[in-house]
This record gives C-alpha cells, structure tokens and sequence, in this order.
DNA sequence: TTAAGATTCAAACGAACGTTTGAGCGAAGT
DNA sequence: ACTTCGCTCAAACGTTCGTTTGAATCTTAA
C-alpha cells in the first residue's frame, strides 16, 4: 500500500486506465464512473485535470502520438538524409511508417498493443470530435509521407498511390484493432497471440513482431500491384433516375 | 395478405433510417428518440417491432447480410462448378468474395453505400453482442471462401493465407468505412467522392466502382505478394530510441 | 355488427450519464 | 502562524438513456 500519491501519479493513472477502458469498450460506451473506478481516484478528478471526458481521449491519444509522429518524421528524415537527394524505396517508406507504429506495440512503456489496438479501433470512429482530432495529429506526417511515396514512385499516378496509402492504412488499422471475424471463427490471428481476456499468451513484443512480419510484405505486394487497366467506369452508363 | 401496409410500413422505416444513423453516429451513439424521431413512428414502437435496441441492430444487418451471404455462397458454387474440381484462380476468389460485398454499395434497394459504410465502421466495434453476433453471420462464408483459397495456394502455408485474409479484410473494412484520416487531410478518397454531407456528388453506383476498380488489385497484389523470409522472431533485440 | 387481435400513442419509470459545486485537506511560501 | 494554492472528496445537479405501461385506435374476420 504505497500512501504516496501526487499530481502525476492521479493524472497517470487515469491515462493508463482510459487507454485500456475506452480499447475495451469503445468511447461511449466507457462512462467516467467505469474510469475513476477503476484508477480508485476521485469521480470529479477527469473533469478536473482534464476538463471533459472528450478532453480525456485526446490527451490519451496525444501523449502516444506525439512520441509517434516525432519518431515518423526522424525516420524518414533520416532515410532521406541517407538517400542525399534520390528517391526513397518504396520498401524503406513503408518501413518506416508502419515499422515505427508496429515497434510501439513491443513496448508497453510506449502503450504496447493496448495503445494499438484503441488506435484501431478508434480510427473508424464516427464522431466528428475525434475525426477531426486525428485529422490534426496527422496532418503532417501524412503530407510528408504521400510525398516521399510520389517521388518512389514516380510512374503511378498520384491518385493511385493516395488510394493504395488508404488501403495500406486500413489493412493496418484492421489488423492492429483485433476485431476481426476471423478471429472467433478460425481462433487464429492476432487475437489468439494476444490473449486478450485474461490468458497470459505471449507478450506485446512477440504479438507485434509476428503481426509486422505478416503485414509488411503484405502491404508492399498491395503497394506494387499492376495498376487497373480500364481508367474508368466500363460500358455501361448507369444514371440514377430523379 | 398480401397488403402488409400497415405493419411492414413501420418496421422498414425504422430499419432504413436506423440503418442511416447508427452509420453515422455509430451504436452507442444513436438514440431511441434520434431513431423513432426520424422514422416517424413512436417510441416504443422499436421495442415492439423488435425488442429493444441491440435486436434493432441485429436486424438491421440481418436483412442486408442474409442476402450477402447467399450471394458469396452462390457465387463460390458457381465458380467451382465451372471448374469441375480443379482449383479456382485467387482473383476469381476475391472477385467473388469482395466484388458481391461491392456490388452492394451500388444498389440502393440493397443498402446502397449507407450499408457499406455501416459494415465498415461496425467490424471494429469492441461490444461483445456485436462481435458475437458478426462470428455468427460470417462463419459459415468464411469457412468456405478459406478452404477456397486453401485449394488455391497449395504453396503457401495456410496460417499465411489466414493472415492474408485477415488484411483483405481490414483493407475492405477500412475503405468502405470512410472515416480515413486520408480524406479529411488530402480531401481524396472515399469521402470525397461520396459528398457524404448533403452535397450531391456522384451516386452510391459511381463511388462503389470506382472503390472496387481501386481495390481489388491492391488486395490480389498483397495476397500474392513474396512470404516473409524468416521463420519467426529475429535474433537481435532493437530497442525503440526514446 | 361485433369481438379479437394488432398496432400506435402519450406518459412515465428507474437508472445512468457528464458535469458542477463547495467544503476539506496537506504541503509549500512569506 | 497564517495564507495560498493545488488537489481530493462526497454529494448533488439537470439531462438523457432504454424500457415499460395501459389505454386508445386501427384492422380483420366471423
């Protein structure tokens, strides 16, 4: 029974509890009562260290990703700085996009695969406040990244590679939300690894290797995929009548 | 008999627009009143049409994926009619799979882009009823389509097509959800073609061509892509600068 | 016409929600 | 010693939630 307590202990303490709440059970359906409960602080201490409960989720989300972008952007400066003036492989990009994110899932003091699998399920959320949220966080290293990807990869149209980048993005999101079907269906994929209710599995770092290792080439061969052939609608003219 | 006025009158109400605004707002987000406000009906009409609203929403994905899943069914036996017990080609699994899920998104009568959307932002959804609920739905395609692929890729080990699938999956999710950071950022993608908020842009038909025109190569080029060349975990142990 | 069943309705239920309040506490600062 | 200030606390705020109730209204068939 450690009595000391101080500021940043309670602050903390909600943060980790939040993260691993609103991963388990979604946003709204996390009440305030279920977090402080949980931390054993004062039901008034969110709104009072925090000022709301949307306020909450994104100091949850921004002590995350503010390590991540810094650590993306360093990434890909440092590949650039490498390169000295040539165009990136495509291969190098997507490492070090999504190899970074993956690498915070090894280790829990960074949030582990709680941290990534909120992130998951989050990104797919409908409210505005929490779209527009992570519009802002992203904003940046989004931009750099789309262009190092227009400069590797020069052939594609512009649109394309934006469109494959989505699909990259939600391939991982989908991937690291641990939701999936096929999980209860087959009882394999990442929630088998993870162990999520309680079973003591392997550890984040073995789960987010193994998850990277899977994905990676994945990504890529999506990536470097033959462009469609046909540049539009086919044939048929379709129109909605009235 | 046949004059089902009255009655279905009410009920499709409710799931149409239920259907709209658990879309947009997400489950937990969605009220009663939002819903029956809406639709026009009581309030308590929802609890006696169906139950209460976990049923509502079970509803709501019942009567779009009992015909999703005849469909993919149907279309798989077809395929392997025409091949006369020899192995289907992985594009004309995946046409099958994700190309009768797309098609959806272009017929209104059958939920149109509003349902796709739905799917997309609900497959993430940590609420156990619900995942129970999906396990239920899809175990049944999803064997299927899994021996397919099985059958298909004699040389890749089948916990590799497993992941695969998962990541086909996630990528599809993803896109047909439309909540991407990419769009708010870059204003490209799903959202931009759809005008989800009022303005008319192109129609649901338009916006799901384009989205499997752009989908489907990216899932095909992944699902081929080269296997991971190490077994399992690495030697060296990197630890993430701070 | 009339009785029975199906559907709609306004009103209310208890519970839970996010937030606010004002008193109380303990460790600095002077 | 006394004030200040950061923090915690129990209690209550007003609102909204999903659900239930019982009477009113409509539909249907004998």
């Amino acid at each position: 029974m450690s009595d000391q307590k101080t500021t940043h202990d309670t602050r903390d303490r909600i943060l980790d509890i939040a993260e691993r709440l609103f991963m388990e059970n979604g946003y709204e359906a996390t009440s305030m009562r279920m977090i402080t409960g949980a931390a054993e602080v004062n039901l008034a201490a969110v709104n009072y260290h925090f000022g709301s409960k949307e306020a909450l989720l994104r100091e949850v989300f921004r002590r995350r990703l503010s390590w991540l972008n810094r650590e993306r952007l360093q990434a890909l400066d440092r590949l650039e700085g490498q390169a000295g003036g040539a165009p990136l492989k495509p291969s190098q990009i997507l490492e070090a996009f999504f190899g970074t994110l993956l690498r915070m899932g090894e280790d829990e003091a960074l949030g582990g695969m709680t941290f990534l699998r909120l992130l998951g399920r989050t990104l797919t959320d409908p409210a505005e406040f929490i779209r527009n949220f992570f519009a802002g966080e992203y904003a940046e290293v989004i931009d750099r990244y789309k262009l190092a990807l227009f400069r590797a990869l020069p052939d594609v149209p512009k649109a394309e590679i934006v469109w494959r980048l989505h699909f990259m993005l939600g391939a991982m999101s989908y991937a690291i939300a641990g939701t999936d079907v096929l999980q209860v269906v087959t009882g394999c994929g990442l929630g088998d690894l993870a162990g999520e209710s309680g079973s003591d599995g392997p550890g984040d770092l073995v789960v987010a290797r193994r998850l990277a290792q899977r994905l990676m080439p994945f990504l890529l061969g999506g990536l470097r995929a033959p462009l469609p052939q046909s540049i539009d609608l086919p044939s048929q003219q379709q129109e909605p009548s009235r």
